[in-house]
DNA sequence: GAGATTAGGAGACTCTTTGGTCTCTTACAA
DNA sequence: TTGTAAGAGACCAAAGAGTCTCCTAATCTC
């Protein structure tokens, strides 16, 4: 990096130019958490440096180190200061709006600052991720749209159901269970799946479900 | 030498007791791979060392840079082989037979070898995790499942949908497009993920959609 | 306002961890 | 018997966490 003479990315605090300016207290932590959502975007989790988070910040170490005991600590504190907030959601009663209202929270708080939150995750297991979308996401999204168009054809798909959106539904509730949860992840909660989302949200209405093995097993 | 008296995890691999038996080839690869797995779910992948393999493989340093370049190729190979392969997945004709197909799996993926793939994410963003399951996935799954049970109650939806695997649907389509793709998620996608999965899920089909704000705006 | 006090910016320093290389001896396979 | 590769571990260098010191800007107190 290292653009100009010195200091590449530092907010320049809302001073003069040349002069130098030193944030203190509430400036200087929003500075560092701002620095922190920089790395993470820049060079992610994995590269995320106290050192990195103090240049970026156009602070040292020791500040850091006088707020926070460690780098966990400052990560857990940025979070929390940046995440949305649950009780700004607003219900008002009406099915769709208030659907659109919890989704766009959880819309809001994967997108803190441009990325990071929840999506910190990725940025890890990058040499995995690859071979995992590679195997697996796009095989069996690529499959589940084939299953819906297939079933469509003859007729137990309502029409327009097989969609890439609807496809992937049942795979991403399906990583969602294991990314939370460290149980609830098993056939059973498969079948669940199938019966109680899958199945009612994409056959026809009209057609009675055509017999065969689950209608539903309940549970 | 060094395998008789202490050496803790060690595999012992398949030959007498006290004699040192040393692998080759493929079964070394194996209990390499299985050595990866098992530190993956001992100590994560932060914790994950080329040390920490060779030991739990019960050889040394060397026998890995022979094969692999560096620890991300390993983990790579180790990946590819050890995930499902897609090719296995039958799809016979059956909605309901082939939607189970499809989720088992991507849930065979999620647990191989007890926890690792999809999970490696996790493991990592563990300061992460915490704040972002109590302040984010918490309150939206627990506002989720009100809006249903609200939307049941006036009639909007029908009887028996207002469940916590419903409630998580929605949520989960949006934390999986986030997770994959680094575009796609936006506001116009929420939109959709309303319109054409949910509102369709949970709809009562008797009653036609009252009116309102968005039948289907097509996309 | 002047001087005292607090906390910031900068960076040197220590210590540990870990990736990666290399060597040495010896078991296994052809 | 002989070549190849395994097991063991020493060794090196880079990177990063966390500590500490120095000097001074901002803020507080009188």
């Amino acid at each position: 990096m290292a653009s100009a003479p010195d200091r590449p990315g530092i907010p320049e605090p809302p001073g003069r130019d040349a002069t130098p300016v030193r944030r203190r207290g509430r400036a200087l932590e929003q500075a560092i958490f701002q620095a922190v959502f920089d790395q993470l975007l820049e060079v992610g989790y994995a590269g995320l440096t106290m050192d990195g988070v103090a240049t970026a910040a156009g602070t040292g170490k020791a500040p850091l180190y006088r707020r926070w005991s460690d780098k966990k600590a400052l990560l857990s504190d940025a979070l929390r200061d940046r995440l949305p907030d649950a009780d700004d959601v607003e219900i008002v009663g009406d099915l769709r709006r208030d659907l659109l209202a919890v989704l766009r929270f959880m819309f809001s708080a994967c997108t803190v600052t441009g990325d990071p939150a929840l999506q910190l995750a990725k940025a890890e297991a990058d040499p995995t991720h690859d071979v995992v979308r590679a195997r697996i996401s796009a095989p069996a999204r690529r499959m589940m749209l084939d299953v819906l168009r297939a079933g469509e054809a003859r007729g137990e798909v309502r029409p327009g159901a097989a969609t890439p959106l609807i496809a992937r539904v049942g795979i991403a509730v399906v990583v969602y269970q294991n990314l939370t949860g460290r149980d609830g992840l098993d056939d059973a909660f498969i079948e669940q799946v199938v019966d109680e989302v899958l199945l009612p949200l994409v056959r026809d209405p009209d057609r009675a479900a055509p017999g065969g093995g689950g209608e539903r097993p309940d549970r």
